[in-house]
DNA sequence: TAAAAATACTCCATAGGTATTTTAT
DNA sequence: ATAAAATACCTATGGAGTATTTTTA
């Protein structure tokens, strides 16, 4: 039993005519005559009553069209949102992001796929690099994009976007250290500023002075990058903060530039991805977008 | 595009697997298979993820399932109903019947028919035949039962199911005239009982009077058929009565026949319907039923 | 008689089916 | 090694189409 017939009777009823349902559907007259027989048997119950004027519903035929027009209307309605979601006029993509990658990257880019897609709903949590990859994890974000240092495990897959460095920056009580270039050993006594432990930035540095044999134990606690600027600007110790945020304040004399002998490690911006689960299209088309140079 | 690819889709979407859907659906796991990759392509968009534990949905595919589940359920309560129609386990027949044939003919039937039928409702409008017959040009009932004389216009066709006599009755007053045959000219100073104007009953009379040179004018009137019994019973004046149901009442000797010169019209108790509407298969059958001799 | 559906018949696209290969765990 | 889907290929049903006839208002 095919439901296509059920498609045809939908017309039929609706245009009480065999030969217009036929123009409507693409097919002729003939056929649906032969289809509309064929559901008739096969139900064992006549459901149109045949004229020279057309055709009418039988009682039976009547009941079955309410179910039937539900039915079709569904399907059409399902057609239409796939073809929407499909084409991006609508869709709805969830993304997990760190603060640094978000100031640092996402927003511009998000800024232009928004401007081309406009009725695709972005719906961002910010969370620490972390967090970020336990919500992709849990699936309550289609993917993330965080700052490097990460652990990944097994679906997981990790993709670079962009590198980028961090300085170190002190307030303008710092500019006898900011006039020339420090090595680590000479800052043991300064106040550093830093994010709180669970951070990968806080990772990432206590690593840093590991390597160098000294323990890294900032005085100040900022629970988001954000807040380092100000703190610093403020004079409370010096801190790591992204070159390319830092630079404007620079140029405007609120922080100054401290060099450093050892170089900062280098760290990266890039997108987590969970391969198990299936991405729709307007995520897909996100990712995508994120990799791409413009 | 053919509608039978959601059927497929939704079973595969349901089992979460090509190899069981095509089980259920008494099909095989390679034919899904391509019958999926062309629904997909046809959609312009991947639904489904193969692995080789089973399928599993994509966003979209999640989004058209939840309109093609609809759809499915949908088709198949149709069908129920229809089933359910089509074997008399549901249904409703709408019939118009006057007071005569309902008391004479139909309640017998009735009877018989909802014992075998239980579930097909049956809504029975009691009216006058003339109202009877107007409920059915109205569309509002399926079809009527009522009493000769009937007027009958074009779509509307008659069937005879009984004939059935009237007598003449009177109450214990009325003895002397009842030990002895009457003529209609006879009975001139007896006061009738008769239904009111606008009944084909009270249009029989006239007819039958003035065919034998007389005016039918009934001193009483009454509202039903079954108010002239006791009326006649208490003396108010003699009156026609279906013989079948005047046969207790003067076993009883409640009442008395009057046995008349001139033949009573035989009357017909007799099934209308209105051949350019289309019958629901319980009015079908229980039509059928009415015409049948059990 | 005209406008619809029904009938008769042809054709070929494609659904259905079997056997096998591929894939991922 | 296994359990799924994919691929390849074959067959025949039945849907699509054309021409014609029938029906009934």
């Amino acid at each position: 039993m095919t439901l296509d017939y059920y498609r045809i009777f939908y017309y039929v009823a609706q245009y009480q005519s065999f030969s217009k349902a036929a123009e409507i559907l693409g097919n002729n007259q003939p056929n649906l005559s032969r289809c509309m027989n064929l559901l008739e048997s096969e139900l064992g119950c006549k459901l149109l009553v045949r004229t020279n004027r057309g055709v009418s519903l039988t009682p039976e035929g009547e009941r079955l069209f309410s179910h039937v027009a539900i039915a079709n209307e569904q399907l059409m309605l399902g057609e239409q949102e796939i073809l929407k979601d499909k084409s991006l006029e609508s869709g709805l993509v969830t993304i997990g992001a760190s603060e640094t990658a978000l100031r640092l990257f996402l927003l511009n880019k998000l800024e232009l796929f928004h401007h081309n897609y406009p009725h695709v709903r972005l719906q961002i949590s910010n969370h620490s690099t972390p967090q970020a990859i336990r919500a992709l994890s849990h699936g309550t974000v289609d993917f993330s994009v965080v700052t490097t240092p990460i652990d990944i495990k097994k679906p997981l897959h990790k993709t670079s976007l962009l590198s980028f460095r961090e300085i170190l920056i002190g307030g303008s009580s710092y500019a006898a250290i900011a006039s020339r270039m420090q090595s680590l050993h000479d800052l043991s006594e300064v106040p550093f500023i830093s994010l709180g432990a669970g951070t990968g930035t806080r990772e990432l540095y206590s690593q840093y002075f590991l390597s160098h044999h000294l323990v890294f134990s900032p005085d100040m606690e900022a629970s988001t990058t954000d807040q380092i600027l100000p703190m610093v600007a403020h004079n409370l110790g010096i801190g790591f903060y992204p070159e390319a945020l830092a630079s404007e304040p620079i140029a405007r004399g609120e922080v100054l530039p401290i060099r450093l002998v050892e170089p900062i490690p280098e760290r990266e911006i890039c997108l987590i991805r969970d391969t198990s689960r299936p991405k729709s299209i307007a995520a897909q088309k996100l990712m995508e977008h994120l990799q791409s140079d413009t």
